[in-house]
DNA sequence: CATTAAATGGACAGATCGGTCTGTCTTTTC
DNA sequence: GAAAAGACAGACCGATCTGTCCATTTAATG
């Protein structure tokens, strides 16, 4: 079955957001590029915040059950499993029309901590890093907290080195650190 | 003396922007904080986004300018150099308003690689990841152009953490994988 | 086929955007 | 003190913004 017409509103709405920002996205384009009626997106959503919202849920619920799949299809060693984030991170990057992180573009443009849309982009990191921190216990890394800690600083700095200098190596720059921190914390735990 | 007319609209906008983002500061609110009628404006930018530049290059300078000085001061040892910055950035993130990184914010919103605003950003990252080289090669690392990358990484992950997710420990933990990155890469060196 | 629900295009409102222009006032300079 | 330059306030422009409303058409359902 086809995308519901919300579905394909949030959809496209939240590739627009990605590429071009959310307040350089107005509604009319949104419309347009989806084929929608004003009044079908306000029936689904109060404002375009609530848009903003529903876009940064279904990108983030998209991006984690990515994420996990490639983890477990990939998955060799608990090592490896820690390794293969940053190959798909090398992947992520590469992709023709990266714009950075949506969600850190997100906390840019509504900086106020207490904001909802802020609050949206701090959940996913905060699941993000609730995952890493899986797979490092999973690794036998002696504080598997901290371990994950240190590599969501590599991931996002990888993004944000990509996106904003072009830095090619990004991807694997961070992976070779990553090596070095995880070997470090495997060490100290044995 | 005080600031001249030019520079103390350009140090307002930077304020603003850094604050609530390029999009959503109005250049109308850049006259009513600052006090400038609209000509002074135009009368010395061409427009809104060569203002953003002008803001962006002042920022730029400052922030460069003040880390490097709290490099020399409180200089120890070249590998105590690389940590000053780790430092600093602990102070920066602790700021009441920080409000993230606002040269990535700047490529969040003007998402185009060959936008001269986002170029810009790109040189402001440029710049710091040379210093950083520069001191990793005094420090005697084995690869010194790679350990700055690497500590880019860390660097740019504090802001984003520190801001998206409201991560406390983000300096300290940056702190703690950087020594580790540089010991590696001194013992590598040796 | 008839009824109902949903989505359509488009007009409209009110506000704000960046940017232009006019005219007045203040400051500097000779 | 006169002349020149710069900054002032604010009206104004066209475009765009989010959000509301309506009248019509489409699609699904009994």
């Amino acid at each position: 079955m086809a995308l519901s017409r919300r579905d394909h509103l949030v959809e496209t709405a939240a590739e627009l957001f990605r590429r071009n920002g959310y307040h350089a996205t107005g509604i009319d384009r949104i419309l347009a590029e989806s084929g929608c009626a004003k009044m079908t997106l306000y029936k689904h959503f109060r404002s375009k915040d609530e848009l903003i919202l529903a876009a940064l849920r279904r990108r983030d619920e998209q991006f984690r059950n990515a994420l996990m799949r490639a983890v477990e299809r990939r998955a060799e060693s608990p090592r490896g499993r820690l390794l293969v984030v940053f190959e798909r991170l090398g992947e992520l990057i590469a992709e023709p029309d990266f714009s950075g992180c949506m969600f850190v573009n997100a906390a840019g443009e509504f900086a106020a901590p207490d904001d909802p849309i802020h609050a949206a982009a701090a959940e996913h990191k905060r699941l993000i890093g609730t995952y890493l921190a899986k797979l490092a216990a999973q690794a036998g890394a002696a504080e598997p907290a901290a371990l994950a800690r240190a590599l969501m600083l590599l991931i996002e700095g990888t993004v944000v080195m990509a996106h904003v200098a072009g830095t090619r190596t990004a991807a694997a720059d961070a992976r070779r650190a990553a090596t070095v921190l995880i070997d470090h914390a495997l060490v100290t735990a044995s």
